[in-house]
DNA sequence: GACCGGTATCTACCATACAAGATTGCGGAA
DNA sequence: TTCCGCAATCTTGTATGGTAGATACCGGTC
């Protein structure tokens, strides 16, 4: 099974409480697609997969339940939501509005350190464009984003629509083909060249354009993949 | 004290589980202030308050934690989080971008029945003010909010607001005095007027009149109850 | 009187046992 | 063959005991 397996080194971590780290497993294997939507698990058996009691386990269960990954069936089961299409619209209007005003207030007041930050960010994201490495090009992508909140000041926002935005993760990790990387690497260019240049109209632009991408690929992911949508 | 009691009633009911009913009673202790920010709770002390055993007050626990009410501190205590101010800035960012693209739809296509559902909302409203009933009024507003985004189409990104939307409840219950209270009402039906009219730059403005309300009042409410602020 | 160390006692965390609802499947009746 | 009902076996929900860590208190030392 694809399943990650952090159990090998689970003996005695100096680390945090073991809910946790049974959150951030459940949710890389979600995330990533190797839990698919509709699977179905149960207490015990994440429990046996990792060595350690129900307990833990319910409680991750109820935390990621909470951020929408899983919906717990009381009495029944304990299934992968499915990817609800509606819900990724409005996640996408949420974000797109928010991301929209962060270009706005960065191009408004960039600096040279934080366009040489955001070229360094650029530079690793295009090694990992280069060797199709997705599992490691998405937290790049990631740290993009959230680079650019921190750079206007409402890193909290971010934080905000960081749950509800593995909805959209999870829909991208689908469609990320090689192409998609190296185009996704070249629109961050363009965002960064505006930003540079102090040209907010272009920079909002650039960014509208970028996350706009998605939204044409979700009809054909949704009739590529359908078992995985509601 | 002035917690509330389910606890009277709860010998077998229909409802759903224990631990929901206990995230509930609390979230509600909450936002009240019945439980003031900075006060100390345990799961014993919970449970045997509700009379129920740790475990479903300690997935209670979880789920308000998650919603950025109570702040767990490992094998040290459980205590109401703090206001952040700066997060309750944030928070009003977001809401503000959000319902402003809200009331633009609604203005812009609104029907009679629309605007006779609102306006009966905002009858009940003002019999709540002027009764200064302030725990009937609150849900009462959250309502008038809420069935303006579902006339929208966008509830579900009204539900993906509205945890954290907490953090506001709490500074507004601070805040609503009996003026207040009829402030908001008369807004409200200037709101109302707007859409009815299809004033769609008319509504945007007093809706982000409206909200801004609570801006000029939060550094107040800071001053009036440092200690419950960070 | 001020400071330091050990201990009692709190906390949340985890494991285990039991309970109750829901599903599945099997066996018998029509 | 089809359908109905009961029972074995799933699931999550709840209760309780024990554990490790953190705090507070109290007595002794300087």
């Amino acid at each position: 099974m694809g399943i990650s397996k952090v159990t090998a080194s689970v003996d005695q971590t100096i680390d945090e409480t073991m809910a946790l780290r049974v959150v951030r497993a459940l949710r890389d294997d979600i995330v990533t697609m190797a839990l698919k939507p509709g699977d179905v698990i149960s207490e015990s058996d994440i429990a046996g997969r990792y060595g350690v009691s129900r307990q833990p386990v319910r409680e991750a269960f109820i935390r990621l339940a909470q951020q929408g990954l899983l919906l717990i069936r009381p009495k029944r089961a304990t299934v992968v939501k499915k990817i609800s299409p509606e819900g990724v619209r409005q996640s996408r209007f949420i974000r797109e509005s928010i991301e929209v005003e962060i270009i706005r207030r960065v191009a408004a007041q960039a600096g040279d350190e934080t366009v040489a930050v955001l070229n360094g960010l650029i530079a690793e994201q295009e090694a990992a464009a280069q060797a199709d490495d997705t599992r490691r090009f998405h937290p790049l992508d990631e740290s993009f984003h959230r680079s650019l909140a921190r750079l206007a000041g409402v890193e909290y926002a971010w934080q905000l629509i960081d749950d509800h935005k593995m909805q959209l993760d999870r829909v991208r990790y689908l469609t990320l083909g090689l192409s998609s990387k190296q185009r996704a690497v070249s629109e961050h260019k363009t965002i960064v060249a505006a930003v540079a240049r102090g040209d907010v109209a272009g920079a909002e632009a650039a960014m509208r354009d970028h996350l706009s991408r998605a939204e044409v690929l979700l009809a054909q992911t949704i009739g590529d993949f359908p078992d995985y949508f509601e």
